[in-house]
Formats: structure tokens, C-alpha cells, sequence
DNA sequence: GGCGGCAGCATTATCAACAATCCAGCCAAC
DNA sequence: GTTGGCTGGATTGTTGATAATGCTGCCGCC
């Protein structure tokens, strides 16, 4: 055993870590006990850690070591905002590209999301928006909006739950999934932006009401 | 002396020498060399290539090293996409926040434009160009887009001068710059963010008609 | 002449030891 | 009681040595 794991690899791991939660934002990220958990060598460990510094999941200060970075409710905002600019783009594409058989996945993520939703679990309707959205991305075909998106979604995990939480949000949220759906069915690129920019519109109004919670 | 300089410091060094062109595409990146070159620690070296690779500026392949990278004509137009979302948020966020004197201080960024281009000094012209985005987006007071810009617009260097070589692009895009000043200067947000979208689908377009060069 | 294998070289990846730095706690002086 | 400086421990940054890997050129064989 001990197969050191390679920096990419590294990097995944360490990444997923802070994503999932069992690092907390702030927590010191001490290299020696990285090199542990992870079981990578001590190069690997600080190879990931300068791209997660450079990606934003990670503030690294120097010889005081890396924390998991805390992301503000105006940076979310921001984050947002700039989320919503470029999957507006990726709407557009995904309008042009999509065929009926990849609307009726997508109009299959939505249904569950509306059963979902029925039965109050929040946390799998959130899931599955996550999903949505992936899909959509995925289907425009933007291997650079694509890839920034995902890293700027990264950063906002710890808001990712708290608008589904506001009343009635949720019900609003899959109506907005729907008008983007139809759009991308009628292979309206200009109304697919509109209505994902809209969306997530709607989510940046329902962060800021929501407030950093803590 | 021989200061080692640190991570940061090489990292922007190192991304100084790719942007500047001293290091051409495909061009691979021995570890050793750059340490002499840049005058740092081998783990500083190797730092700063994780970012770039991370950043996209650079592709590292395990055990064989890293090199430039070489951006393909389609990517070049993705990434001017992204980059007209992202520059379009900004130049809304710009309006709402453009106070005369900074109107003022763009119309003299243009006006030097003008005389440049009547020169016929089309490289100063160019230049100029960038300085002129890198203004609005600091009007705009948007971290995370600049940040975002910041990184694709660096991934285009190598297209930068192109396409303003085409015969009648360099006054048209002085007319679209000048309508992006219009609009800020009116606080119109919906109206500086379709011109500047406007503008980078043109560039775009010129971009494509120029090919890939080589 | 072309092809596969082999040896040597160049380079990267890892490891371990060392140096530099920072931080917390303590103590003394005011 | 508070402030200032010191000291020990913990942690990061750097360096040299070593292992692993990939590449290139040569040679013999077909």
C-alpha cells in the first residue's frame, strides 16, 4: 500500500474535501497531516494546494501556510453574478445544439425534481438543479464556459442549500428551470439566455435575502 | 543577491515571460532552466507551472514536463465568448457606477485611440484597446470578472494583434468603442452591456475571417 | 531500407534533511 | 493591568540526493 497519490489526483482529493464539508472554510490546512490523509508526498500536497489557491477554494499566505478561504455573501453575489453571465452563453449554445432527445432528459431531471419537491426533500431538488444545469452546460458543447462555471459553482458551496430554504423559492425555481426548457425546445438561443439569466437572477435576490447565516 | 524570489513572485514571472512572447507556444519548460532564468527555488518553479497549468496558459503532462500552450482558432473564439458575457456584466455594472471624471478619463483613452490609429500606429492603437477594457472593468468594481477576464484575455495574446489588421476593423471598432462610451456615460446599463457584447461578437467575427495564422 | 529492441541521456518526481519563519505563551518592566 | 520583548515549538520553504520515467539514437536483424 501507501501508493502516493500523484498531484492531480491530490488535487481531487483535497478538492473534494473542502467541497464536501469535512474541511471547514478557515480551517488551517497544516501540510504534514495532508500528506497523511491523503497519502500523497509532501510534493503533491503542495502542488494541490497552490491550484486551489489559484482556483479560490484556498488562501495560501506565505510562510503561514494554506486555510480553507471563506467566501463572503458579496463575493457569492458576485460570483453569481458572473456565474449568470456565462451560463446565459452556455443557454445560448446548448439552444442551438440541443436535439429532442437531450430535452426530454432534461424535461426527465425536471420531473424529478417536481416529485422530488413534492415530497419536501429539499436536498435532493437541489441536487438535481445541480444536475440540470450540468446537463444544459454540457450539451452546449463550451468547453470554456464549461470549465469556468464549474469552478465558480465550486466556490458557492456553502450557499448551494440556503436559497431552496427560503418559502416558496423552490416552487419559483422550477418554474424558472421550466421557461428555460421550452426556450431551449423552441431553439430560441435568445430567449434560453434571458430565461437563465433570469433564473439566476432570481437566485442572486434570494441569496441576498437569505443573508451569510452565520 | 540572488534572491529567491517565491511563489507569487515566479509565478508572475513566469507568466510574464509566456505573455510577453519570449517563450513561444509549444516551447517546453525545463525545470532547471527556469530556475536559473527566474532565479528561484526549484519548488517555486514548480509552483507557478501548476498554476499556469491550472490557468490553461500552460499543459503539464506527468513525467514529461510542461510547455506553452498553444490555444487552437476555436478555442480563441470560445474564450472570446466567455470573455463578452463576462465584459458585458461589467460594462452594465460600469454604468451604474461611472461617475464624469471617469467618463472623462475613458474619452481620453479613445481619443488617443483616434490619433494613434491616424498615424497609422496600429500596435499602439491595439494597446490602447486593452487599456481601455482594463479601465471600464475597474470602474466596474467587479473582482471576480476582472479576475475571470483577466485570465481568458491572457490566453488570447497570441491573437491580439490580429485581427486588427484586417483592412476597416481597427475604425469600425474605434465606432464600437465609442458607442460602449455613449452608454456608460447615459448610466445605461442594458445599453453599455449590449455594446459591449456587440463589439466582442464583431471582434469575434474578425477573428475568424483573419484564421488562425499559421 | 525498415523495424524492434536496447542502452544512455535528459528530465521530472519523490524523499529526507535542513534552514527560515511565524506564533503562543511567558516573564519582566512600567 | 498592560505592554514589550524573548524563547521554544510547530510549520513552511529550500536544497541536495536519489529513484522513476520518457525520449533519442544506435545497432543488429529481417
Amino acid at each position: 500500500m501507501a501508493v502516493t497519490s500523484s498531484t492531480p489526483e491530490t488535487y481531487e482529493r483535497l478538492r473534494a474535501a473542502i467541497l464536501s464539508g469535512s474541511l471547514e472554510p478557515n480551517e488551517r490546512l497544516v501540510e504534514a497531516d495532508l500528506v497523511r490523509s491523503l497519502e500523497a508526498s509532501r510534493g503533491a500536497v503542495r502542488g494541490a494546494i497552490a491550484r486551489l489557491d489559484h482556483e479560490g477554494l484556498v488562501v495560501h499566505e506565505r510562510n503561514r501556510g494554506a486555510k480553507v478561504r471563506r467566501v463572503s455573501l458579496e463575493e457569492a453575489v458576485e460570483i453569481l453574478e458572473a456565474r449568470a453571465a456565462l451560463e446565459g452563453i452556455g443557454a445560448r449554445e446548448a439552444a442551438r445544439r440541443a436535439d429532442p432527445d437531450a430535452i426530454a432528459r432534461l424535461r426527465a431531471v425536471l420531473a424529478r425534481m417536481r416529485t422530488r419537491l413534492a415530497d419536501g426533500d429539499l436536498l435532493a431538488t437541489s441536487e438535481l438543479n445541480g444536475e440540470l444545469h450540468a446537463r444544459i452546460l454540457r450539451i452546449a458543447h463550451h468547453a470554456t464556459v464549461e470549465r469556468l462555471v464549474e469552478s465558480l459553482s465550486s466556490q458557492l458551496v456553502r450557499y448551494q442549500y440556503r436559497t431552496i430554504l427560503i418559502p416558496g423559492r423552490a416552487g419559483a425555481s422550477l418554474a424558472e428551470h421550466a421557461a428555460i426548457l421550452d426556450a431551449l425546445e423552441m431553439r430560441d438561443g435568445d430567449a434560453a439566455e434571458a430565461a437563465m439569466r433570469a433564473h439566476l437572477d432570481r437566485v442572486t435576490d434570494a441569496l441576498r435575502t437569505a443573508g451569510d447565516g452565520r
